[in-house]
DNA sequence: ACCTGAACACCGTTCAAGT
DNA sequence: ACCTGAACACCGTTCAAGT
């Protein structure tokens, strides 16, 4: 019946995003459906085929919400003293990430559910997410490892995102054989001290070239 | 039209297990599909539902072989010689899980892509088997910490574990941002050096009651 | 230009009917 | 006793047809 409603290309898209992450957040990734969001919506099955090239596509750009919502929470549960010790930033940084898996599991769930199968555009910005998520790790062990140790920070962070993720993802589905659910926490924090510990006794007795040559062309950082 | 062939009831689970196996090794789990299992196995779709409750039944009776195989190659892995120093055990240890990742892949996935919506029954000895690769790590914990210390061990246990699986696991999806593929090894190598060193700390600072008191009734074991 | 909904090729699961 | 396959209620995706 042409036209449905006054809403702008943009306006639909957002709603359908909308309702998207409420059906996941509700649900779970495996309840989303073009026909039930197409329903819910109040258009039909092809107008969700008209705005998105596919399901993975919907779902993609649901996690990139989800990843700004994800950089939001982390940032907003730092420590406000910015002099604030890097050990307790890492661990408030830590206790945010277990409390935003917890409160919002279906949606961090569709973070890692989704194996990418046909290529799937990551939407623009994505990438640069997950590089802002791990800037935040980075930044309390530049403090802790000091400056230089480029090989060490960036595999320390990697590592301390992987076991995050491990603890957490494994603890969703009981695979830790967890004595008491609440004991999540209780590990976080005692593998975030165990492995600080060794990145520093590793720090000290290994150590990177410390202050690598300064760049020699041009005089712009070569971060990016 | 009546059986089908001579395949006794245990043969055709046996048979139905082999091809879901194949099927999940070759296309992943979601190509594991009732009607092509029946196709592929020369029956109908009514007798997979004969022999499992659902397809998720016969998912988790697949993992249950994956996990057996995964616990045999990681044993398989092991330094022959006894008395290995703890450290070149866990490593190798650890290098065998890598190694597991990414051989099979996609068997490995269906172990954690399956999250439990309704109530499957796990396989007698599933909760078991998860226990013996828990205790694969445990036995040379406890050289490195000394005996005693149940509860750090346990939570060391759980953390190599989680950081082991989320190091495989981002990386298989690109979310760890590395550089080269095969500096996967690299990364859990230093992940787990670094981790050891800081339980070594940890322990060697903050001592749990070393020997705990010895149980007093009965005799027996009181481990399970 | 935008939206619809029938159509196609699939699913998981059930169960009356066959041998 | 074992096996079949039609049937039901769903899917993702496409696209000619409508306004």
């Amino acid at each position: 019946m042409g036209r449905r409603s006054d809403h702008s290309p943009a306006e639909l898209k957002g709603l359908l995003l909308d309702r998207a992450t409420a059906i996941i957040a509700a649900d779970g990734v495996a309840a989303l459906t073009a026909r039930r969001l197409a329903t819910q919506t109040g258009y039909s099955v092809g107008t969700v085929y008209n705005v998105f090239a596919h399901l993975d596509d919907l779902i993609v750009q649901v996690n990139a919400r989800t990843l700004a919502h994800l950089h939001h929470h982390l940032t907003a549960a730092q420590p406000r003293a910015p002099d604030a010790p890097p050990d307790a930033r890492l661990h408030a940084l830590a206790a945010a990430y277990v409390a935003f898996t917890t409160r919002s599991r279906h949606l961090w769930n569709a973070l890692f559910d989704h194996r990418p199968t046909r290529e799937v555009a990551l939407p623009p910005g994505y990438a640069a997410q997950i590089v802002a998520l791990f800037a935040l790790i980075e930044a309390p062990l530049t403090e802790i490892l000091g400056p230089g140790h480029e090989a060490a920070r960036a595999r320390a962070a990697r590592a301390l995102w992987a076991g995050l993720h491990g603890l957490c993802s494994l603890s969703q589905t009981d695979k830790l054989a967890l004595i008491s659910p609440d004991s999540l926490d209780v590990l976080v924090a005692s593998f975030l001290d165990d492995y600080l510990a060794g990145l520093r006794v590793r720090a000290a007795t290994a150590p990177d070239p410390p202050t690598p040559a300064p760049p020699r062309r041009g005089s712009k950082s070569p971060q990016f």
